[in-house]
DNA sequence: AAAATAGTGTAACACATTGACCATTGGAGT
DNA sequence: ACTCCAATGGTCAATGTGTTACACTATTTT
């Protein structure tokens, strides 16, 4: 068994301090392999008896035989070559060279001036309006989820609510709309009616042909791979996440604010695990 | 330089006993890697002080020089990619790079044995339930986009009425779960309760500490890179449509048929524009 | 508010490793 | 025979290792 499935076992039981040992073994193996004692404690920020209670907690007699252990395993995979092999390339190899490809795509049409014209008429509206067919939900609701945390009067429209939903719209509002090839016949009606009403539309979509394309200037176009029989969320949750990052950094105080705001709800309402702070943060 | 042609370059010079040393060096290179001065020289057959003079001919300081020498070339070999990859991301790396890290160490984790072994209890559970933290919803619902269009009973549980939902889980049944850090309490607490019914955990989480991964081993472990305040759901959706995929290629006609029917409701129903050849077909 | 408990760090320990130093061996040359 | 010298083995203090017992703190329970 290996050393993270152990730790995964018993994850739930570890105190703070193993919790930051985990992370570090989990993090860079070879701390355990070819480290001592010392060396992890020094590397984590605490001591060495510590170390020795992971240890033990982890159902060995104390360090030496934890480290045997990992050793143990590490020899079984450089003696078999068959584990250097079988992680060069997946059999995913094609997909993943379609869906890379087509993330760089989106990065370079996904540049300051298209976010920022998406992003703008966004920060002022009075209400914001996301539209998708259902296939391409996955980029509706990440957008949904990111723009709801930090301005207000954001809602996520289902196809079979459309009429009774939309009739709230008015003129000045902007409704973001999700379609691609295959574009379904709900959402581009919707659209245009809301467009005919003075809604500003933004569209996500994959061309010039979208019928989209021809009811706004303010939109981008992406490229979508299949992934089996299915097209790719992947490119239009990129659009919707970037997207949200742009508004966040227009609106600036005010969606700090906010957030701030949501975040108390969360821990009053006991909405997470843990509130430590979290481990990649930086805005 | 390896250890092998460290040996080559000076075996002219070397004493007998020096020869023996190097003899058993390079039959078992694992007695460098993890032995000790004292292990090597009963080995041997000889003084500890031998070993030294041995590593020092060598061109090392000592014998910890040499060990030293010899584990970091370890390490490269056995330093997996995904590894590398996770190592190489800077401390302000742009959002491009991280989430194009994140993917790639996506498309490694999820290798065939990791989508075979959460596909095969998809494949032949009577019913699937899906379960997600509001924040990390897009991949839940690429999954169950996906996942509803190839086999019957698929149901994505919104967090207010988790309990009405799923009190109709049976055990054989199988729950995927989707928890990202900062985990969400409702979410783990009923994926804990299914797994306590005996319904099949299928996690989709950020690592060995993940609550969820002590509740089973079919998971996989993805890292998420951050855009602006948010986490990304990029990983998240890649993991959802490769999942969908591999149940795919593993239903084969079953999955086919059904695809075929839905068309015929939606051609019936007039959803799409138009029913053209897809651009991006292949399967 | 007091007591019990869990978590953590400090200090002491017993032991292993290491390399410098010295002793012994065994053979080659004078 | 004797010296010389490299090769080897042994000893030992210094350092570093893993482990354990104990004390302190924070948290929870009573």
């Amino acid at each position: 068994m290996s050393i993270q499935n152990l730790i995964a076992s018993v994850n739930e039981r570890l105190t703070p301090t193993e919790l930051r040992i985990a992370e570090a073994v989990l993090d860079d193996p070879m701390l355990l392999t070819f480290g001592t004692v010392s060396g992890l404690a020094d590397r984590v920020g605490t001591s060495r008896a510590s170390i020795v209670r992971f240890a033990t907690k982890l159902g060995f007699e104390g360090y030496s035989d934890l480290q045997k252990s990992v050793r143990d395993g590490v020899s079984q995979q450089l003696t078999s070559p068959s584990h250097r092999v079988r992680h060069q390339d997946g059999p995913a190899a094609p997909i993943q060279f379609e869906i890379e490809n087509a993330m760089h795509a989106a990065f370079v049409e996904l540049d300051d001036t298209c976010l920022q014209s998406m992003a703008d008429p966004i920060v002022v509206a009075p209400n914001v309006w996301i539209l998708s067919g259902e296939t391409s939900m996955a980029g509706a609701h990440a957008l949904y989820s990111g723009l709801s945390m930090i301005r207000p009067n954001v809602r996520l429209i289902q196809e079979h609510s459309t009429g009774r939903e939309l009739c709230g719209a008015l003129p000045g509002d902007v409704a973001v709309v999700f379609d691609f090839a295959r574009y379904r016949k709900n959402a581009v009606i919707a659209a245009r009616t809301l467009s005919d009403l003075g809604v500003t539309i933004v569209a996500i979509t994959d061309g010039p042909l979208s019928p989209l394309s021809s009811l706004t200037q303010i939109r981008c176009e992406l490229k979508i791979p299949a992934v089996g029989p299915f097209d790719s969320s992947v490119p239009a949750v990129i659009a919707a996440e970037l997207l949200v990052a742009q508004v966040v950094s227009e609106l600036r105080d005010e969606a700090r604010n906010r957030i701030d705001r949501l975040e108390v709800f969360w821990q009053a309402t006991g909405t997470f695990l843990n509130y430590g702070p979290r481990p990649n943060r930086d805005a």
